[in-house]
DNA sequence: CGTTTGGTTGAAATGTGTCAAACTTTGTGG
DNA sequence: CCACAAAGTTTGACACATTTCAACCAAACG
């Protein structure tokens, strides 16, 4: 769909950052010269947790992640996904303790970069910072939404507004198409994000099934009805800021 | 507690920002220099609403405030309150359009300043850009603790939580003794706060009373037994990233 | 293939919501 | 300063969304 005037479009930090503006060749280049050191990392595992001091962050080359947070009774909460492109803990750069722990859901690619580059590059490029602290201000917006979902939605129309921002995210970033996405996320999983047990996920897909809003294969999940998922979840996607063109019609 | 070498200390933005870190001479000045219009707002009054595209943002320079959001269906959950010294649509200066309306929950004293001033403000001065940000980031830290009480805790250690929260915070910005605090604040507005109904607020208030781990008379909420209320409300304050010694012993 | 992980089902328990009424406090105008 | 209205709090009975527990089933995987 869109031109792919430079390789660069395959750096997914270089594309979720065109997403929102565009960058000059300066901008562009120096953000390929970050040094970023790359690692794989496996399913299921911390890549930070709450308490660590970290000296670096790192963006989300591939896979999916998720940011939780535990009660002390051992309950978790996750309290947003992270998809290709994003950043989870760019918080360190500023706040020096984790308040929260970001683990893998999927094997993920991820890239380490130190706080010490990205300060030179902030410095360098203050439209790249003022990206960068908008980056932050949108997971902000996300989390309040979340609130908002979790404390006043039924879980079936909480579930339903979850997919929804799956699919306005992922297709953001072109890992969604017009009728769905790849979500490799069991269902204890998405109880998580949702405050419920997994076994009222259960249900409340079963439901969303039945009644034609979702249609699951494996891990692929169909949207054979937009607009009527839509309004079961009570979604609008202001909240996530994109800009006017990417949201899905 | 603190010295007070300037009367300067009074401005609750200076305030604030002090208690993160020191204020060099010509930065104190440009934020006394800032043109603030300064307005007092009745209670119960919208701010800001979901939907605005504001040229400016606001300080809250006394009152309380909450920020919320509605459901499609009438539901409202507020997400965070603002207390003297806070910013809360500071976003706007990164994202147009509001997610999010603020109204007082008391009169407040109210200091409008232009998205003009503050970008001439943050190009000027790099280290209160910064401030600003980590200000949005400890906000939206806050956002991820909420989630996590409406999410997994039951509404009896729901309700200790903000409780323990609002102890903090207005101790950081002078307006909370060791023994308790003024709160203004409705059983209902408490409930949209908690995710749970002004019925349910109202039991759990009992039985928080009954227990000995608050007290209140009028709007004055003291707590007898500090330990005993981090406790029931699960509350560890490391996401409010504070300075060290800002905690509550 | 057997073992593990994740999905599905049912029944009983429970936290919280809803509704409606009574009570109490606060604010205000006569 | 009283009297009344308005706003906020408290109470009880009942409804219901969701949890818990336990078992069973299906799919993935080495």
């Amino acid at each position: 769909m869109l031109p792919a005037p430079f390789p660069t479009d395959h750096h997914p930090l270089i594309r979720k950052l065109e997403s929102i503006f565009s960058l000059t060749d300066d901008e562009r280049q120096a953000l390929l010269d970050l040094p970023m050191q790359v690692a794989v990392i496996k399913q299921d595992q911390d890549i930070v947790r709450e308490g660590d001091r970290p000296s670096r962050s790192f963006a989300i080359l591939s896979g999916f992640t998720c940011t939780y947070k535990m009660t002390g009774d051992g309950k978790r909460q996750i309290v947003t996904f992270g998809v290709a492109g994003d950043i989870p803990d760019l918080q360190s750069l500023h706040l020096k303790v984790l308040d929260i722990s970001v683990a893998t859901l999927t094997p993920c690619s991820i890239g380490f970069i130190t706080h010490e580059a990205l300060w030179d590059l902030c410095t360098r490029h203050p439209r790249i910072a003022a990206a960068f602290w908008r980056e932050t201000l949108v997971e902000g917006a996300i989390f309040r939404e979340w609130v908002l979902n979790v404390g006043r939605r039924e879980a079936y129309n909480r579930m339903a507004h979850v997919l929804c921002e799956m699919q306005v995210r992922l297709r953001a970033v072109g890992l969604a198409d017009d009728h769905g996405y790849e979500l490799p996320i069991t269902q204890t999983e998405f109880a998580d994000a949702l405050g419920i047990s997994n076994v009222h996920v259960n249900r409340v897909l079963q439901q969303l099934r039945a009644d034609g809003l979702i249609e699951t294969k494996g891990s692929r999940l169909n949207i054979p009805d937009w607009e009527q998922l839509k309004t079961a979840g009570d979604f609008d996607p202001t909240y996530l800021h994109l800009k006017q063109d990417e949201a899905v019609s």
